[in-house]
DNA sequence: CGGAAATTTGGCTATATTGCCAAGTTATGA
DNA sequence: TCATAACTTGGCAATATAGCCAAATTTCCG
């Protein structure tokens, strides 16, 4: 009588939540501007000349990763400051690395 | 002359491939999986009863974290077991819920 | 061999994401 | 108040994703 887990109901609503979170961040702009984040707070200036692309694109990543609860905002005058909200992001990178890792080890034998 | 970090060229590089990664966990049904296969491997049939959609569907998932380098896939008669490369997936998770819990405290003062 | 079970792949449509430009906002300071 | 700097938002075209059905593939077994 085992109940065999499901996405389905409460579990789906909590998957779906921890998704959003993971999809903020999958993004190559993203995950460069949240490991900036972890060095400490930049303003969008700062984070779109280390991006090099447009302000508006910028500020748009920077939307979806305050909508997903991944970093907070702050005007202070004109500009406005970004920084983590939470900072076990690194932790999180961590665990990607060793994927690439192994990812990398693999491709030494075989190119797939 | 402090160089400033910069999206390009090798750092670019690197920053794709995490992306890459974490893209491939950007996805509800694929968390799902990941999550499940924390437990121990799994066969696609199983895989697909849990997340409910059609087979075929699960397994372009599958074979979306498989590129990925997340998991790896074995053929055992006519099923196919997968299971995690790499098993710190789970801390991976960890940093998500933190986000989701401050998230969380947030709503219930503001629902933005 | 021939059929059934378990998976993968092709193909297609619907939907979501990106990134740029242009236009709108907010704050500073002459 | 006006001009300017720093951001955000609207809008749009190009591209990427997701999921379903149908059609292969791979194994097992009688």
């Amino acid at each position: 009588m085992s109940e065999q887990r499901k996405l389905q109901g409460e579990t789906r609503a909590h998957i779906e939540a921890r998704a959003r979170v993971v999809k903020a961040l999958a993004h190559p702009s993203r995950l460069f501007m949240v490991d900036e984040l972890s060095r400490g707070e930049r303003c969008v200036c700062e984070l779109t000349e280390m991006v090099g692309t447009d302000v508006s694109t910028v500020s748009k990543h920077l939307a979806v990763l305050k909508k997903a609860g991944v970093v907070l905002d702050e005007r202070r005058g004109q500009q406005v400051f970004y920084r983590l909200r939470v900072p076990c992001i690194l932790n999180f990178f961590g665990c990607v690395e060793a994927v690439l890792d192994e990812v990398g080890r693999r491709e030494l034998v075989q190119i797939s």
